[in-house]
RNA sequence: GGGCGAUUAGCUCAGGGGUAGAGCGCCACGUUGACAUCGUGGAGGUCGGUGGUUCGAGACCACCAUCGCCCA
């Protein structure tokens, strides 16, 4: 092995050997254990929160596999339309072309030209993950089959009512010319200003004031609206206004949603052109102008001088006539709510077309019933909270998009407009006996990405084909996602799963956190602080992560400040970290938080536990090539760490249980570096590297080195599938194992009769020695003595169980803790003035002579005592509380009064050594 | 306006009715035969504030402050 830990050596290897082995795939007679990929979308590339994403995945995968479970980690992607859609028109427009230029159904071959050559990208991206998905498995939600689950559900939900087609207001994307869902609009605060306008009575008596922050949208109005108890304008109900510009006679109307505290208490009404003014329109038929093209410009049915006018424009010039007129009151500056599409970036009109909808109520209540009842169980528990929030006020879901790729909506219209709703031309004719004469034509429009997504559970898996897959494996046992698209997948995941499976699609949700930058920044292009996984696996410079940065952005104008951010951050580029460092952090990261800053010291720390992994790994191994098999005597240090690691083991699957990765992570890391690194190597030392020790001790020490390395490696392997692997294959064969690979041995068991094998002797002597060490560490450390320095320890106050193990374990005590000779004081016997290290009763005493500074002796054994005595103090008092003693549990009780009488102890030995110290000035 | 969450060491974060923790960073010492991507020791916190429940609160409850997210 080397000397260093080099991942790139190892990682794609591995990677190849397991893929191409099949052993992704589910295997075995176990209980079925399954997750669905969230499908990324074809056309991006796996970011951060993918990558931590699939680190959960994988580890939760591999955890189950290993535990003999028939696992299945689904993967897959989704057609993104909307996204998909503009980044070929993008790629068109290079070449001067545009999709009409096409046709749609060159542009839509275009569009799978490009889904092969990014969708592999990511397939790419997956693989230096490690993640070990069935690639077998595959599935694309454009593929033939998962486009028959979406057209026979749309059928379904059509033929029960549950899809209708209608008119109405939607968000209308102007410049991606499609209708969008309320959950791909994105409101934000800008600064605008607020208008307020003088409307003339058509009496001639006077004027309204209406305020408004879309001036152009008054050549649409159909009303003037007041509160109906609001005594300023109650008389004014039911008069007409003469609309300034339009020159149309509208209504005063009365409606209690006008708020009378708002500007002049008056509001005008534009049906066509706001969500509200649509609802109070229907309340009092009003008739509905409108005005804007779907490109957002002013249409032919305004007075002419506007016609063609882009609506910002249009406005300017409606304020500015106004002003000509003498109608424009003031404009004062304000903060709008503007709404943008997530996609585009647009302004988004709301705006009267022809849409489909999903009645969604219907379909709500039962997915609220599997949440409220248990039968799912969000992680952590109160996401469940969101949860009922928007399914509780959920609105109709709009369906169908005006865009080329995408899943075809199944219906066809006559002449008439009529509408058939089936499979194909064919059997709507034959289901409504239409004569060939009979044109038809079918809707143009697609479906909503989500739409599809929404069936992925068990599309799948084949359905609507009753496959073995589908028996098997659904409902799913866990879904893991980001709380971000709670309401756009997973909602609609449980909703159309009860519908169409009649069970839940998934048991549990396991809702993780954002991944952020190191300053708690959403990563994003436009801030230019993405970090791409495969920079951290692969490392990058920095010349190259700048470039990379800042080319391709669509606002040009942020890249100084983006490449001056990313030198400052990463003034030396990235490290090459590999995939295992990479995960081990983001497990370490999967705490129960919301947001989760991504920070590159947590990950520097984590190649460094690769590397420690790695060296123990060799010593392991160099130590174990002779003398292994055989019969063995197992020491008490053997037995220790094997009650370690039997701990480690238990909480371990407990945390995995928990979704608590961090502490997987944790318990991982603490065990391997603190325990089995820091005291069991090195107390295997004494053993191994001296002649004199029986052959039988010797190899104790090698099989329990070689057994507790293997299975940790085990332990290891959700998290760190690749050193694992590599470390394994080596150290494998030494511990007996056959097997091909890591990925498919047993996680290591809680096994009660394993951990009873160290007998609790032998863990308190090794507690007692950890003790020991530590104390003449701890001197030697606060008086400056150097470390290879072998001290004399004398014991003063030792009991028959510390000659014992001063005895027994000398050889531990002198090697692991440089102690040159360890002798006891006999009783009557007056201690030498020393340095002193507390164990219990025991003194330990490091002889001063020669060795230690009286007066840096004395400031330590000061502090020491300082901090004794608080804690003294604080357990006393506690114990003088008569309700404390009399309150309490007995066990707490009878704990502090043992804690007291050691701190006694403790401040009676230091006070003493103080005094000693003292004379010897 | 409604809902949710956060506030613990310089930084990033665990914890959870009875002894305040980790990693990184910092200071000192150290080239011991797995590892300098290392070892050893150390410094550093009245757990955001106020009040309450309790024998005991950093933890539970109420209110407040600050910050954040989602929905209108």
């Amino acid at each position: 092995m080397d000397k260093t830990y080099r991942p790139q050596d190892i990682e794609q290897r591995l990677y190849a050997r397991w893929e191409k082995s099949g052993w992704f795939a589910p295997t075995g007679d176990g209980q079925p254990f399954c997750i669905m990929i969230p499908p990324p979308n074809v056309t991006g590339t796996l970011h951060m929160g993918h990558a931590f994403q699939d680190t959960i995945m994988d580890a939760l995968t591999r955890y189950h596999r290993m535990r003999g479970d028939r696992s299945l980690w689904q993967p897959g992607m989704d057609h993104a339309g909307i996204a998909t859609q503009m980044v070929v028109e993008r790629l068109l427009n290079q070449e001067g072309k545009s999709k009409h230029d096409l046709g749609r159904d060159a542009f839509v071959e275009r569009v799978w030209q490009w889904k092969d050559e990014s969708g592999g990208q990511i397939a790419k991206q997956l693989r230096r993950m490690g993640a070990s998905v069935d690639w077998q498995r595959d599935r694309f939600t454009m593929d033939e089959g998962l486009s028959a689950a979406v057209q026979k559900v749309f059928i379904a939900l059509y033929d029960d009512g549950l899809i209708y087609r209608g008119k109405r207001l939607v968000n209308w994307d102007p410049v991606l010319h499609t209708a969008l869902s309320d959950l791909e609009v994105l409101s934000a605060d800008e600064d605008g200003f607020l208008y307020h306008f003088r409307y003339p009575l058509a009496s001639g008596s006077g004027h309204l004031v209406v305020a408004t922050t879309r001036p152009e949208t008054m050549l649409g109005d159909s009303a003037v609206a007041v509160h109906p108890d609001d005594e300023r304008y109650r008389h004014l109900v039911g008069e007409e206004i003469l609309l300034p510009i339009v020159g149309r006679s509208i209504p005063v109307i009365a409606d209690d949603y006008v708020e009378p505290e708002f500007g002049s208490g008056c509001v005008k009404i534009t049906p066509a052109h706001d969500f509200n003014d649509y609802e109070i329109g229907k309340r009092h038929q009003l008739p509905i102008y409108n005005v804007l093209t779907d490109s957002a410009a002013m249409h032919d049915d305004v007075p002419e001088r506007y016609r063609g006018m882009d609506r910002f424009d249009a406005r300017k010039a409606i304020v500015a006539e106004f002003k000509s007129l003498g109608l424009l009151d003031k404009i004062e500056k304000y903060t709008v709510k503007i709404p943008r599409g997530d996609r585009s970036g647009a302004i988004v009109e709301p705006y009267l077309t022809d849409q489909w909808y999903v009645s969604i109520k219907p379909l709500a209540e039962p997915a609220i019933e599997a949440v409220s009842s248990g039968r799912i169980r969000f992680v952590p528990e109160n996401w469940n909270k969101t949860y009922f929030e928007w399914m509780n006020n959920i609105e109709d879901w709009c369906i169908s998009r005006q865009l080329w790729w995408g899943h075809r909506i199944p219906a066809w219209y006559d002449d008439a407009g009529t509408i058939y709703v089936g499979a194909s031309e064919s059997e709507v004719r034959a289901k409504h006996k239409l004569t060939d004469d009979i044109r038809l034509q079918q809707d143009p429009d697609v479906l909503d990405t989500w739409f599809s997504s929404a069936l992925w559970p068990f599309s799948t898996l084949g359905w609507p084909e009753k496959t073995a897959a589908l028996k098997e494996f659904y409902p799913t046992s866990v879904l893991v996602t980001g709380f971000d698209i709670i309401f756009f997948w997973v909602a609609r995941m449980i909703m159309m799963g009860l519908r169409f499976m009649g069970d839940v699609p998934f048991r549990e949700i396991y809702i993780h956190g954002l991944i952020r930058d190191q300053d708690g920044q959403k990563m994003s292009k436009s801030k230019g602080n993405v970090l791409d996984p495969i920079d951290l696996i692969d490392g990058i410079d920095l010349e190259s992560l700048v470039a990379k940065r800042t080319t391709g952005m669509m606002q040009d104008h942020l890249a100084p400040q983006i490449e001056a951010a990313t030198r400052k951050h990463f003034p030396n580029g990235i490290a090459e970290y590999g995939t295992d460092a990479l995960r081990f952090t983001f497990a370490s990261l999967a705490t129960t938080g919301r947001d989760i800053r991504f920070d590159l010291g947590r990950i520097d720390g984590y190649r460094n536990f690769c590397n420690k992994l790695w060296n123990a790994a060799r010593y392991v191994l160099m130590n174990t090539e002779t003398e292994c098999a055989g019969a063995a005597r197992f020491s008490a240090a053997d037995h220790w760490i094997q009650s370690r690691f039997d701990a480690t083991a238990e909480n371990v699957h407990r945390h995995f249980g928990n979704y608590r990765l961090d502490l997987v992570a944790q318990e991982i890391y603490d065990f391997t570096w603190h325990e089995f690194c820091d005291w069991y190597l090195e107390l295997s030392k004494p053993v191994l590297q001296n002649d004199d020790v029986a052959i039988e001790l010797m190899r104790g020490t090698r099989q329990t080195l070689i057994r507790i390395l293997e299975a940790l490696l085990r332990l290891i392997h959700p998290l760190m599938p690749f050193i694992s692997e590599e470390i394994w294959q080596q150290v494998a064969p030494r511990a007996g194992i056959a097997g091909e690979t890591i990925m498919l041995q047993p996680y290591p068991d809680v096994d009660p009769g394993v951990g009873a094998r160290a007998a609790t002797t032998d863990i308190a002597d090794i507690e007692w020695i950890r003790s020991f060490i530590l104390g003449i560490r701890q001197i030697r450390g606060e008086m400056d003595i150097a470390p290879g320095k072998s001290l004399p320890v004398i014991l003063d106050n030792a009991g028959d169980e510390d000659l014992r193990r001063a005895r027994e374990h000398a050889a531990l005590l002198s090697r692991v803790g440089r102690v040159a000779s360890v002798t006891a004081l006999a009783k009557g016997d007056s201690p030498p003035d020393a340095a002193i290290a507390l164990l219990g009763e025991l003194r330990l005493l490091v002889p001063l002579k020669g060795l230690i500074d009286v007066a840096a002796e004395r400031d330590r054994v000061k502090k020491q005592l300082a901090k004794t005595e608080a804690e003294l103090a604080k357990s006393e008092a506690k114990l003088a509380n008569q309700n404390f003693v009399n309150n309490a549990p007995a066990a707490v009780v009878l704990q502090e009064r043992e804690r007291s009488a050691e701190f006694e102890s403790q401040v009676r030995e230091l006070r003493l050594q103080l005094t000693k110290l003292a004379e010897l000035d």
